[in-house]
DNA sequence: CAAATTTACTTTGCGCGCAAAATAATGGCA
DNA sequence: TGCCATTATTTTGCGCGCAAAGTAAATTTG
């Protein structure tokens, strides 16, 4: 019908990242079912095994959350009795996030989650790589440009 | 806190393609509110520009949306007088999308979209197609793998 | 041709994703 | 020192995303 090509599902760039996300999130549930994490709580739960006992602001940089979507998943896994919320004694603005010794243990559990998952799909680890290095541009340019446009 | 490279935030690809995703919707969103339309029904409509008339099993193929997604999808934009959702006369389990003038003029508006994102975002053309080549590649070979472990 | 299976689609329920507004505490500065 | 702007986090509301279960119509099959 449209004979605009930029205007083809097939030439959208964002249809392909779309559907490829979502499709790596579905192979991931069943996998992190068993821990009976989300793929979102996953994320956090990595960035706290990289650092915990951190302001809450801390996760939103390194999890690229928005905090509006991070204070109702970190509420689940304290639920989980993986995590306590703390208040600052410096700032009460602020929140800490502390790992419970439950949730320091998932991280042995998880360690078998990434070779599982890249031995399901096969892809060749030098795409894989090049894909998360052009990923990584485009988040770097969005964010880049769009700063530009609002200063 | 944890010494296993896979389990690092920063070595996960799905990470980079999750947030770059994100990142990229976000910047549809400003150009797709003077339409009306969120990203998901900007795709069902290119979708419907290539091809409309078609059964919600064609759409559900064609943007690789869940039909229990695309249902409230379609919905909304026959809310909004898009398009119009028809039974089928030979196979009344069937329905059919069809446009309506209005879903067909829309089109017209949305031609200046894709120059648009593009000149924002600002990434080399070679680096996008890559990108969109390698998302096309991973998206395959997810479906390709769960079809095998699934027979 | 009736029962079982398959196909097309909808509904339900939960967890994001995010803009915008709200809350509350701190820091700057006049 | 009081007021204003800023910072950290939460709340609200809407729209997905999707697994699982439900509905209803066609098709297959014994």
């Amino acid at each position: 019908m449209t004979d605009i090509p930029a205007l083809k599902l097939k030439n959208q760039v964002c249809h392909s990242l779309y559907s490829a996300t979502n499709a790596l999130i579905r192979a991931y549930r069943p996998i992190l079912d068993q821990l009976g994490l989300t793929y979102a709580q996953y994320l956090v739960m990595l960035a706290l095994w990289d650092e915990d006992g951190v302001m809450i602001k801390s996760l939103v940089e390194r999890t690229r959350f928005d905090a509006g979507t991070l204070t109702p998943i970190l509420k689940r896994l304290e639920s989980k009795q993986l995590l306590t919320i703390v208040k600052s004694s410096n700032d009460s603005r602020q929140k800490l996030v502390v790992l419970t010794a439950a949730g320091k243990h998932l991280a042995d559990r998880a360690k078998k989650i990434p070779d599982n998952i890249k031995g399901q799909i096969n892809m060749p680890a030098q795409d894989v790589q090049q894909l998360k290095a052009l990923a990584e541009q485009l988040y770097t340019l969005i964010n880049t440009n769009i700063a530009v446009d609002t200063e």
